[in-house]
DNA sequence: TTGAAAGCGATACCAT
DNA sequence: ATGGTATCGCTTTCAA
């Protein structure tokens, strides 16, 4: 088969068809500054039958930005990962830009991806992994990028953050266990957490110091599934005289750590009460029925790109952190307490 | 906080630091062409000292191609899909490209994301969900952007295709529930499945037709979880007087199907035998265990951009097929049979 | 409203 | 080896 070389299609061609000047081409199809009716018809006329397309990188080029939205995010294979990147990509493209994804292995990629995407002069950047250096953010800020961390701790001045409500789901999840009767509460994460993990955890904490109730720490030596599987494993979790909730840093922590159990012969919600974070998928499939706290991440989304566009139009503004209510999803790992007199 | 407004560093400043011409910047910067080895200390100097970076808008513009790759999806939040996506992020970067990604939610939006990738005058393109049409393929390749597609069918001339192996998946699965002693087959797959999965079925089939045994075709009303759940709920699934083994197009439908049934109060290995493909991270989990067909996403990943690779060099070629090997995944849902003497 | 022209920033060819 | 220059394709003043 022959490769035909049939030549771009450039505003030039278009142009010349519709008898008028590039300028008026550029103008027409970009709905920037005036267009006499019928120019514009002609214009579009000649683009349609050339079937002309716009090269962003001559526009990008031109207009010193893209299109394009770079999302840093890492281990896309965590459930709630991909969950809030599948939002995030609905909701770039509903605006009408690009994405442009980097995967990082370590939190020191952060940098370097922030710096690829100035090269590509994308409009915003979303941190959804990693804690990117404060200088390398406010060389984003001086190329007019503004940066956007989704679950994150606020570092430094210059990037908003967007984040679930941690305190709330927190609060949520020791009201429920406390509503359901348990006296001794256990709370686990993997040692090595990220900050939302960790801020959960000192949540719990206070939500329970509050009302003079002291909590367990159990740290995983591993990450994810398999972390929660072998935190389970230890054979002093459950005390006999009170019954013991658990509250897990996140999702697969928390299937894991029901696994594990059940593997010890205790299950939940008999012999203990366990809550997780995230609201993945799988805490719904059958075999767990995880009650758990759910992140909304179209709201996140939304919200991060909102804040993306407030900024570009006011890069001066302080930074903020914009808080994302959480709900508690009640299943049968501790399930809806029919009493509605919970005061906590 | 005052932004300061510092204007790009472009070529032209590293040039006037290091007292050449923007020519021979841009020759010891890529490694093109020829320049002195005092030259090119003089404008790496510079260039560090300013902290330059390239445009990566104005290269892709001048070289009529960017570092980009495009990358069109379908439901990251399917667990076998980050995966690959995940792998194929990692292989992208490795290989010094930035990944351009988009979500479609309907085979028709792959056209458009196709067209989209063209205006970034993307290095190739990676389609892993939808049907891109020919015409629209061909519209790439007029502008030499090589398309690949991963686990799908072939359409038309101009798309190569990297495939898991499914003949040789299904073959797999057939023989171990034969050696494990079935006698009962059935195929389950989501009525409006995608290739791959009536791929599966279509070898499965044929496979265990060879050996003169009918399947018993299971449609899904739903896709993924739900839909496997749902299909258990039949209560005429499992003869009395032979075992039964089951085949599931993807592991989601294999997950739900696996816990329908054990709400039946059925379970494998005892009450039946159970294979899912994709051997995605959940399959492993302690609640299923299940047996399945592993593939190989980094694989994948390398060969659909060995390909890009080629064929960018080879436009003319014709469209191929690369197979990747599939492996059976061993454990509870159908263990490891210890008799050697299985000949399918 | 329209068109001419000056960039945007980098690259590659072609003399030197 | 080096530098001048045309070029990539589009946008946006600025005059007319």
């Amino acid at each position: 088969m022959k490769i035909s070389n049939k030549p771009t299609v450039t505003a030039q061609d278009v142009a010349r068809l519709a008898g008028v000047s590039r300028a008026v081409v550029s103008r027409a199809l970009s709905n920037n500054g005036s267009v006499s009716p019928q120019s514009r018809a002609r214009v579009e006329a000649a683009a349609r039958q050339l079937g002309y397309q716009v090269n962003f990188l001559a526009q990008g080029l031109n207009r010193q930005r893209s299109q394009l939205i770079g999302v840093v995010v890492a281990r896309l294979t965590d459930p709630f990962r991909s969950t809030l990147v599948n939002a995030l990509l609905s909701a770039i493209q509903a605006r009408g830009y690009q994405a442009l994804v980097t995967e990082i292995t370590d939190e020191q990629e952060t940098g370097l991806s922030l710096r690829r995407f100035v090269q590509f002069r994308v409009s915003g950047v979303i941190v959804t992994s990693g804690q990117p250096p404060e200088s390398i953010v406010r060389e984003c800020i001086e190329h007019h990028i503004p940066v956007v961390g989704i679950n994150r701790a606020q570092s430094g001045p210059s990037m908003d953050v967007v984040c679930s409500d941690n305190q709330a789901g927190a609060m949520l999840a020791a009201s429920q266990l406390r509503k359901a009767g348990c006296q001794s509460f256990i709370w686990l994460n993997y040692q090595g957490s990220t900050w939302a993990g960790r801020a959960r955890g000192e949540a719990f904490h206070h939500a329970l110091a509050e009302k003079g109730i002291a909590l367990r720490e159990l740290q995983a030596t591993q990450d994810g599934y398999e972390g929660g599987f072998l935190a389970a494993q230890r054979h002093d979790l459950l005390p006999r005289q009170a019954t013991t909730g658990v509250f897990c840093a996140n999702a697969l922590l928390a299937c894991g750590f029901l696994d594990g159990m059940r593997q010890q012969g205790k299950n939940a919600p008999t012999d203990f009460h366990l809550i997780g974070f995230d609201n993945t998928p799988q805490t719904a499939w059958e075999s767990y029925q995880l009650t758990t706290i759910h992140q909304q991440v179209d709201v996140l989304a939304a919200k991060a790109l909102d804040c993306l566009h407030e900024r570009a139009k006011h890069p001066e503004l302080a930074a903020r952190v914009i808080p994302v209510a959480v709900e508690l999803v009640h299943r049968r790992t501790s399930p809806c307490t029919t009493e509605q007199t919970g005061t906590l």
